[in-house]
DNA sequence: TGCAATTGCTTGATAAAATAAGCGTTTGCT
DNA sequence: AGCAAACGCTTATTTTATCAAGCAATTGCA
């Protein structure tokens, strides 16, 4: 349903497999601060403190902000329920490679299934 | 010399010639703190306040936080050839389910290869 | 099996954001 | 001139973000 600022940063920690003490660690945002706002217990975070998050997980800052519902989405652009995951500067060159292989491959099976 | 957010957000508002609490009916903030902000006197101000705030004046989120000072110069945006495929529009709910599943198997072999 | 480290999370304290009220000054109107 | 409204700003107060400490549950290893 809703994309909540914290499903996406603790989707963005999961993907990584980071604990919240690494992401403390990395990102200088206490493990309790980053609990309380995975569990959405934060209403109106700083711009430093999501930014970096957004740094560390890679996400575009605007994007998060959108997703999270802090600002009303800019452009037309008529789709919100996007995952983040993919938002292609998630991945490294590699990654997406593969992923779109994996693509492929689950199309293909897809078109047989009919 | 030193730009900050309190020097942006007073010359814009100067230039549209709108007072603190016309700002203030048009934005929800209030007029004291308006003031402060423009008197550099709020260090961290929240992403939604400065995100008001830039909508209403029309100016670009990320370049008023850098300009700031509260992020650093994001650098090369030449990763912006961003693909098509994973944009989420692209992705049936299931494709992007399993795709995710996938990235975390990737991620997770990737950090056994230390 | 059992101890130690690590996990996510809650709670209490503190610092800071954000507001409401009010100040002295300036502007505009009759 | 004189009153009234609007101005930017300061201060007091309320609200909220953020952190340090510590919890129970889980994991890893001897």
């Amino acid at each position: 349903m809703e994309n909540t600022i914290g499903k996406i940063l603790k989707e963005a920690r999961e993907l990584r497999r980071l604990s919240l003490r690494e992401v403390e660690i990395q990102s200088g945002v206490s493990n309790a601060y980053l609990s309380q706002l995975e569990n959405d217990k934060i209403k109106k975070p700083s711009a430093n403190t999501l930014y970096k998050l957004s740094e560390l997980f890679n996400i575009n800052f605007d994007d998060l902000m959108v997703a999270a519902g802090i600002v009303e989405k800019k452009k037309d652009s008529s789709k919100t329920e996007g995952h983040f995951a993919f938002s292609s500067e998630n991945l490294t060159g590699d990654e997406e490679k593969r992923l779109i292989e994996y693509l492929k491959f689950l199309r293909y099976q897809q078109k047989d299934d009919k």
